[in-house]
DNA sequence: GCAATGACATCCGCGTTTAA
DNA sequence: TTAAACGCGGATGTCATTGC
């Protein structure tokens, strides 16, 4: 099929959808509107990732399906290689598993972009998501319904992902901001239409219109980093110890030694009168542990003497929990 | 010799997003 | 399409001491 067949088809798709403007489609960024269920793929994965000439033919006579204009990106003047795209896309787990294991960097070597291309990542998951998405999951994910879960490989919630259609010009039919006043606490009725892997298809009445769109189950791992996010940052050792932690928690925290409690001690009080000055704090500290007498040094030396019993005895334990049977 | 222990601002590099 | 802004995570710097 043709460019120019495949945007006939598309521009006849697009005036039947403006005729029911008042579907609200809430849509995942980027991702073109898709229909409730996939056309059966026409060739194996393999077949579409050894022949180039075939990938190009299924992906035209699939975007020819969507209402999605098909037209070959380009990138600093170059046509964009999808099919290249697709394969290391794909053979890295597909759109999502890139996008949440940050593996952009990886597919961008391999396109050699100029140097000129400076965002050369949001560029190719920006052209992915619009031209290979739904072929992705057709061919490789063999699925025969949008899942519109990738809303989520970006961990956003709902309440982002709605707020940028808001905001979104190209999102004509994703006016969220109808002329309905609606305020959090309002009520709305509406049915389930259908359901996909994280969250339904619904259509809420609202006066004279039906209104569809998608709601979606915010994933638990967002709820997490979300409280993490709304507590201060933890430092970069705290970080590095919570790895620690995480990679054997049982093992005893290291012993202290007499001037980790005196600087524990100080730091607290003389915190309020440095704001800002962690390293003044750190050599006013060292400065006051050199003018201790020697006597004032053994309170915290004792202190420090035991916590070394505390952690020998805690790693006695720990060993001996931990040792290899014979 | 390196890492850990207390605290955290600052810098840097990389990836993502936005505006023109 | 691209440059710039932005966000995030890791490293660093300060100190003394100790365990591995």
């Amino acid at each position: 099929m043709s460019n120019n067949a495949a945007d006939e088809k598309s521009s006849e798709q697009s005036q039947s959808q403006s005729q029911s403007q008042s579907q609200l489609q809430l849509q995942s960024e980027g991702y073109p509107r898709g229909p409730l269920s996939y056309p059966k793929p026409e060739a194996e994965y393999q077949q579409i990732v050894q022949n180039s000439q075939l990938f190009w033919n299924k992906l035209q006579q699939f975007s020819a399906s969507l209402p999605t204009n098909f037209q070959i990106p380009l990138v600093a003047g170059t046509p964009l290689d999808l099919h290249r795209l697709f394969i290391e896309v794909t053979s890295r787990g597909g759109i999502e598993k890139v996008i949440t294991e940050r593996k952009w960097g990886e597919v961008k070597g391999i396109f050699r972009f100029p140097s000129s291309v400076t965002s050369a990542s949001f560029v190719l998951r920006k052209y992915y998501l619009s031209m290979l998405y739904h072929f992705e999951q057709v061919y490789y994910f063999r699925k025969e319904e949008p899942s519109v879960s990738v809303a989520d490989p970006t961990n956003r919630n709902v309440t982002d992902s709605v707020a940028e259609h808001a905001n979104n010009d190209n999102a004509a039919t994703n006016q969220c901001s109808v002329s309905y006043n609606l305020e959090a606490g309002s009520s709305l009725i509406g049915t389930i239409d259908a359901k996909f892997d994280y969250g339904y298809v619904i259509t809420v009445n609202l006066g004279s219109e039906n209104l569809s769109g998608v709601l979606y189950h915010t994933p638990a791992l967002l709820h997490q980093s979300q409280r993490v996010n709304t507590s201060a940052k933890p430092s970069q050792r705290i970080r590095k110890r919570r790895k620690l932690a995480l990679k054997d928690p049982s093992r005893p925290k290291s012993n202290r030694s007499g001037y980790n409690f005196f600087f524990a001690e100080h730091y607290a009080r003389l915190k309020p009168s440095y704001q800002g000055q962690e390293r003044a704090i750190s050599k006013r500290i060292g400065l006051l542990w050199s003018l201790l007498t020697e006597a004032e040094k053994q309170v915290y030396q004792e202190k420090g003497v035991r916590d070394k019993a505390r952690y020998k005895a805690e790693m006695l334990e720990y060993k001996s929990s931990h040792a290899q049977p014979q």
